[in-house]
DNA sequence: TCAATCAGAATATGATCAAATTATTTTTAG
DNA sequence: CTAAAAATAATTTGATCATATTCTGATTGA
C-alpha cells in the first residue's frame, strides 16, 4: 500500500496489451483489498489528502474510487465529511449471515452443475494454499485464500449478479474478520471446502450447497460471537 | 431532466439548513431516477459530455455519479468507452427473481414486527396513489408509487443492509420494467399490497411475507414472460 | 460561554493530454 | 473508370491534474 502507481498487478512485462487500466481502477482495487484484508483497520479515517500522498495519484481518481467503495458499503460516510472503514455491529453481522447463508449455497449448487475439470483444479490449488496458510498461522494469507476460494466458486456458478452481490457482502464483514482473526489466530477455523470440491466433482448440487452453508454459518457465527464478546473496542470507532 | 441544478428536491425554500447537498449527490439521484423510471431507455448511451450539457454540472461530480451507478449495476461499461443503461437478459431476470423472492419477503416479515401506526399510514397513502395511477393508466406514476411502496416497506424492517441490497436489485430491472409496462399499460398488474398492509396491522409476519412474495413473483414472472416473448428489441441494444 | 476569525480539507471547474471512433482520402483491383 | 479497402486525418470523448471556491471545525479573545 505504497510506492508508485503504474502497475497492473499482473507481474507480466505488459506486452500484448499496452492499454494499462485507468488510475481510478487501480486505486479502487487497492482500496478494496485494503478493506478486505485489513490493511485499513475499522474506524480508521480515510481522507482524500491522505490517499493522495499514499498512492501518488491525483485527486479525481481517488474521489471516484472512494465513491464506488462507499456505494458498496466498504466505506462509510460518517457525519459531516469524514469517510472511514465501518465496523459492523452485531445487528449488521446478523444481516450479513442471512445474506451469505442465502446466496452462497445457491451459488455453490449452480457451480456444481457447471464446474469443469479446470475449475475444480483451480479450487483445489486455492484450497491447498489455504491449508498452508492455516498451518503457518498466517492470518492475512488465510483471509486472501479463503476469499479467493469463495469468489472462484461463485464465479463458476455463472450467475454474475448473484456473484456480484455476494462479493459485496464480503466487503462489509471483511474488516471485522481481520480484527477477530488477528486475535484468535487461524485455530478453529471452519473448512468444509474439501467436501464442497468433492461435491463439485460428483456434480452433486445438494451436497455442495450444504457444505458451503455449513462453512458460512460456522465462520460467521464465530465472528458474531467474537464481536459480542469484545464489545470493548467499539469505543475506538465512535 | 434539464434546467439548472441547484435544487434539493424538497420543494421547500431551503431555510433552516442552507447546506445544499453536494452536486454529485444531486446528479446521482437524478440519474438513478432516470434509470429507475425509464427516462433513460435501455441501450441508450450515457456520455459524460452529454450529461454535462444536460445537467449544467461540472465534469467531476458527473464522473462520480456515473461510477456509483455502474458499481450498483444501474449502468454498464460496454466495450471501450461507452456507458449505457443495460437491458437485462432473461437469465439476469431469473437471478433477480431469486434475489427479490429471497430478500423482500424477509424484509416484509421483519417490517411486520416493527411497523408503527405512522408507518402503516404512510404505506396506505402510497398505495392509494398507486391505485390512482393504475386507474388513470399512468405508467410512470405507477412505477414511482410501486417503487415507493416497496422501499418504504423495506425501510420499516430496520435492516439497512438488506434494504440496501434490495434497492440495488430494483435498479437492475427498472429499465426492463419501464419497457414492458409501456407496452402493456397498467392492466393485469399484481397488487397484494392491501393484504400486506393488513398483515402489518396484525403484526403477522408470515402473512406479510407471503403477500410480498406473491407480489414479487407475479410481477417478475410477467416481466420475464414479456421479455422472452419480445426478444425482438434485443437487436437495438447490441 | 459565546462569537469571530483562521486553518485545513473537500467540492467543483476548466484546462490539458491521450485514446478512439468516424470521416475522408488515396490506392489498388476488377 | 469505378468501387472497395486500407490508411490517415479530424473530431469527439474520456482521464487526469492543477486551481479556485466553499464549508467545517477549532482556536482564541472578549
Amino acid at each position: 500500500m505504497q510506492g508508485t502507481l503504474p502497475q497492473d498487478g499482473s507481474g507480466q512485462p505488459n506486452t500484448e496489451k499496452p492499454t494499462r487500466l485507468p488510475t481510478h481502477q487501480v486505486v479502487y482495487q487497492r482500496l478494496r483489498e485494503a478493506v478486505l484484508f485489513g490493511e485499513l483497520a475499522p474506524g480508521e479515517p480515510v481522507t482524500i489528502q491522505g490517499l493522495i500522498e499514499r498512492t501518488g495519484a491525483g485527486m479525481t481518481p481517488i474521489r471516484e474510487a472512494i465513491r464506488r467503495l462507499t456505494s458498496e458499503g466498504a466505506l462509510e460516510f460518517r457525519g459531516n465529511r469524514r469517510v472511514l472503514v465501518p465496523m459492523p455491529t452485531p445487528d449488521a453481522i446478523e444481516e450479513l449471515i442471512f445474506l451469505r447463508e442465502t446466496l452462497e449455497p445457491q451459488l455453490a449448487a449452480r457451480a456444481a452443475e457447471k464446474a469443469t475439470k479446470a475449475d475444480i483444479a483451480a479450487l483445489d490449488r486455492i484450497d491447498s494454499a489455504l491449508d498452508d496458510a492455516i498451518t503457518r498461522g498466517d492470518v492475512v494469507a488465510y483471509l486472501r485464500q479463503n476469499h479467493a476460494f469463495h469468489m472462484k466458486l461463485n464465479d463458476i456458478a455463472d450467475a454474475p449478479i448473484l456473484a456480484d452481490v455476494a462479493g459485496g457482502v464480503w466487503l462489509r464483514f471483511g474488516p471485522a474478520m481481520r480484527v477477530v482473526c488477528g486475535r484468535m489466530g487461524t485455530q478453529n477455523l471452519p473448512d468444509n471446502h474439501k467436501t464442497a470440491i468433492q461435491a463439485l466433482r460428483d456434480a452433486d448440487s445438494k451436497t455442495a450447497a450444504e457444505a458451503i452453508r455449513l462453512d458460512v454459518v460456522q465462520g460467521m457465527e464465530q465472528l458474531l460471537q467474537a464481536l459480542k464478546d469484545a464489545e470493548g473496542f467499539r469505543e475506538a470507532i465512535d
